[in-house]
DNA sequence: TGCCTGCGCCTTGTATACAATAAATTCTAT
DNA sequence: ATAGAATTTATTGTATACAAGGCGCAGGCA
């Protein structure tokens, strides 16, 4: 069963998120998997996935602890996001197949029909065509090594709480890049993408830092979407 | 011990890197824990932890297969070179350690030094004096993330084949860059060292696609890695 | 009293045994 | 002879037992 193990990493990260598991606490193998169900085998490498996906912190030895966000490194991720899928978006400019096209659009309708309605639902909903979005552009550029390494920057923990700080302007500005990115491509003009591209995640890096003062004790407020 | 995981780790990606387990191939847990003289458990681990850095490709109930990805074209190791770098050497300028700044120092000598007399030996030995320069800005760049992301882009046949094509006049340019470099570093001036590592770069860039008319059958010798 | 040291417990790290699943092979029926 | 199904086998997924390392507490010595 490979259920034994998505079971604790589910477990695991939707308490992370809902913070039940406080950031900085430490996540006993036994204690999770007698919660679980499951033996400590699977909870290891649940806890090892979780730990690549920057949810936990690993010190050997010690044992896995929830981790803690240092904007530092927040700093960088934005940054070689706009970097590199700014260049993703003007080599997709030039390459973005019909089928491609087509479906960016339909991930930029449903985006904003389901922010038309303010529900945890569709907040959920709309998060996934924007990944979806996101992640055409990137196969779009041609680009196998390229694809891997901008898989590397999506944090979702980072993406969820950029997310929670989006006012309604934010989301308006987002979608407005959305579809500029799209005129672009019908365009084949990469440049023009590249630009775009490049406002729409530093504009996220913006909305992160600039609210990101009421931060620490609204970890707890993540919860909803668990 | 987290010492039977760090070996077995290092086992299957020396042999990945080596060439010796093809791409596409099949790693067996069980064999591998055998060569490597540990049990499954940490080898499951290591696999594990390939997997995230995209050394490896999991399949549910099938186990691990050596990653193949096509080396794509020259044209984008090159340009995601000079953004990474150049952010790179941009946050390096204000975060360079003394130590690490007489280093670049002594590397940029040893670099002019060994390239005024023209042999073999020579030849490499600046190689790595080079490889050593931009690892230490990489890594006073202060992010283990990116600095990751970096080691991905370095191909060493491809540096190779570029550093044959250099001329002597490219060489010398090349030299003044790094001299510039460290100017900025001193400056502290991130944006001035980013330019000039941008420049370096494409730079290369320029020399390896204008002269590279003459060997196009070795580029067979670039699959090494995949 | 304060600090150093050694013992003991708790947690992680590793090995191995067992269960489950997917692939391969063989046997049967058309 | 071939297609399909069942059985066997090889490999992964999970559980558990055992080893080893780190941390805390207590006791002794200065």
């Amino acid at each position: 069963m490979a259920r034994a193990t998505e079971r604790a990493y589910e477990w695991v990260r939707e308490r992370i998120l809902s913070g039940a598991y406080a950031a900085g606490s430490h996540l006993k193998e036994e204690r999770i998997a007698e919660e679980a169900n499951v033996s400590r085998t699977p909870v290891r490498e649940a806890l090892r996935r979780l730990s690549n996906e920057h949810f936990v912190k690993f010190v050997p030895n010690q044992g896995a602890f929830v981790a803690s966000w240092q904007t530092d490194d927040v700093e960088v991720i934005f940054e070689l996001r706009a970097m590199l899928e700014g260049y993703s978006a003007q080599r997709a400019a030039t390459r973005v197949s019909p089928a491609q096209f087509e479906e960016l659009e339909h991930c930029a309708n449903e985006i904003e029909r389901l922010c038309q309605q303010h529900s945890t639902e569709n907040h959920r909903s709309s998060l996934e065509f924007n990944q979806r979005f996101h992640a055409i552009i990137s196969e779009a550029a041609g680009s196998e090594r390229m694809r891997r390494m901008l898989s590397w920057l999506i944090e979702i923990p980072l993406i969820l709480r950029t997310m929670d700080r989006y006012s309604d302007e934010d989301v308006e500005r987002s979608n407005h890049h959305h579809r500029e990115l799209i005129q672009a491509f019908r365009a084949h003009d990469g440049g023009w993408a590249r630009s775009v591209m490049e406002s729409h995640l530093r504009s996220a890096r913006q909305v992160y830092l600039s609210r990101g003062d009421m931060e620490s004790r609204e970890t707890a407020q993540i919860t909803r979407i668990g």
